[in-house]
DNA sequence: CACACTAGGGAAAGCGCTTACCCACCACCA
DNA sequence: TGGTGGTGGGTAAGCGCTTTCCCTAGTGTG
């Protein structure tokens, strides 16, 4: 009688455990297991992979890599993996890794560039098959180390995918946040709202330059006027911060504060409210990106709808993808007016 | 003179390499580059350690885990990444494990069991230290395949770390549901609260269980009355439903309504006002976890504070401490009374 | 029936590292 | 001056796979 416990007793089963209780070479057993343009005849296939199913072998995948010098592995960098921004964003990437068979390992820069440069140098030792930046990078003086470790890592014959917009020849998958923030900025306009203040991150980063730029133009065209741009970063609490010095400054009635995202733009509601004011008829707030918790607050956020899970995907096929048509048409953005801006009376 | 680009031509540069162009052996090279017990003299250190860098070398960390047969590497299971229940507990693994120099990688189970057991399997290819599923499951028809894959992976040489208190000798980290909604229950009561609504997920998922059994207790023991347990899952949209099923039903005023968790809770709250409710005096609504968003919504859910950042944490370093003290102190929850449960008057 | 071919299994040479194990060399001591 | 231990560098044997070659059979053709 045979075994019934798949359990060896002790680490794990390996191919060379497989192939000799199938009777047969490492080769076979390995053509059988992990794929080959080599046949292997159907008796042998069936005795190999009833050893594997009894003895629970799975592949060792750092030997494979080894092996085979290329490693199933997609290295996922974001800011910060519990704002929901960079959740939904994992989510797909998350999602398109499974699909590829591929295996997703994540690390944090909790913003800090330096650390950034470390982290990319340290993902590399994974040698991983790509490389999505997710952190939004200021073009500062870090900015040259991050270079030279991307080069290295493509060097190495892995693909670095941004988002947003960079130089060199990584690939990249944006957004258009220029015109999105512009389409806000005339909406809100159109609402009747002629003073805007906008809470942004630090200047230099694109994200946040261009999503002031678009919403400058577009409320301007529209005949309003932009009293002020506050600096802050991509945090709820920079938002609240910089909010409530605002509110204890001057903030006149009627005046549409937008925050450069939705995270921040819910800070920006909560010190509003903190200060006795309310969020609509008095002040008005938007945000960007859209994140699933502006559906649930109360008025609900003003914001343009970002695809931010299907923008993960996106860029994890771009790390894949052996073309990659760098002119692909960005997803459409698409401004949801709620309750934080209601109309002007 | 020497190249001061640390570009090698073509793929990464090997250890071998480095052993070259510092022209020792490769056994020196990774004594000084990879650790070891072994001294090596300052004068070869120092000229390894100059081609490393002047090459740009990083260790091959797939061939590294081969030979040592080992993998800095921890398999983190959540049902949702986008979920900031598990964005929050994933960011506590991240940061644990950055300080222990392993790396995270992240597998989504989106809530299904079979899908669970296959991704353990599969994430047992890479040969994790560790394993940490913080995704709930039912104690299901699955539960065996789930535990045959567990056993299989403890039996090679991992550490499975589970979220919540489960069987054999698997490793967990808990918090005390129950005695946190007791808690809570209680509080209510003694808010002037009488009757309840609770929606919980599935009937087996201990959490879920646990939770309603404390609330049931703090309640009831306070003179409430609870009017019904709904079930759902530990989703936005399981709440929603809940709920507007119940509204439309009936809902009587005064009434307060316990979702099993925040993300469930905020569901409920969304409901109850597209319905033309409002949620404060007219229904309460109480959760529990204290996501950040609770913070931001309006008015503030009342919850039980969860440290789910350090609980990620903890599970992180319940997976690769030698010693593990399974009766360790838990973290201890507390109730935050907010405005969607305002007094009785 | 001899002669290409064409499967298709197996032996063995890597992949990039780690780590016994061996050994030359240099004190140090009697 | 001849042991006798450290020190510390190098050699080479793995780690668990993949993949190139080699080689034996089986097949079809004139």
């Amino acid at each position: 009688m045979s075994e019934s416990a798949p359990a060896p007793t002790r680490g794990a089963a390996t191919l060379d455990d497989v192939a000799r209780a199938a009777g047969v070479s490492l080769a076979t057993a390995s053509r059988v297991l992990n794929g080959s343009t080599r046949k292997v005849a159907e008796s042998y296939r069936e005795r190999v992979e009833a050893a594997a199913e009894q003895l629970g072998y799975t592949a060792n995948l750092s030997a494979q890599a080894t092996a085979r010098g290329t490693s199933g592995i997609i290295a996922l960098l974001v800011a910060d993996i519990a704002d929901p921004y960079f959740g939904q964003l994992a989510s797909g990437v998350a999602r398109g890794a499974d699909e590829a068979g591929l295996i997703v390992t994540i690390a944090i820069t909790e913003r800090d560039p330096q650390r950034e440069v470390r982290l990319v140098r340290a993902l590399r030792g994974q040698r991983p098959r790509g490389l999505i930046l997710a952190a939004s990078r200021p073009d500062g003086p870090d900015a040259a180390g991050l270079q030279t470790e991307l080069d290295a890592f493509a060097g190495m014959g892995g693909r670095v995918v941004a988002l947003g917009p960079v130089g060199g020849d990584i690939r990249s998958v944006t957004i258009d946040n220029r015109g999105g923030s512009r389409a806000l900025g005339a909406e809100l306009a159109g609402l009747g709202y002629r003073e805007a203040v906008v809470i942004g991150a630090a200047e230099g980063i694109r994200t946040s330059d261009d999503r002031i730029a678009g919403f400058t133009e577009g409320f301007t065209s529209g005949g309003g006027t932009i009293r002020e741009v506050l600096r802050g970063a991509f945090t709820r609490d920079a938002g609240y911060a910089a909010a409530e010095d605002l509110v204890a400054r001057d903030l006149p009635s009627g005046t549409v504060v937008f925050g450069i995202s939705d995270v921040v733009a819910i800070g920006i509601m909560s010190a509003i409210r903190d200060a006795g004011r309310t969020v609509g008829g008095d002040v008005a707030v938007a945000g960007f990106d859209d994140i699933a918790t502006g559906r649930d607050i109360r008025p609900g956020l003003t914001t343009v709808r970002v695809p931010l899970e299907d923008l993960g995907y996106r860029a994890l096929h771009a790390a894949i993808e052996p073309e990659w048509d760098a002119a692909q048409p960005t997803a459409p953005l698409e401004v949801i007016v709620r309750g934080s801006t209601p109309p002007v009376r």
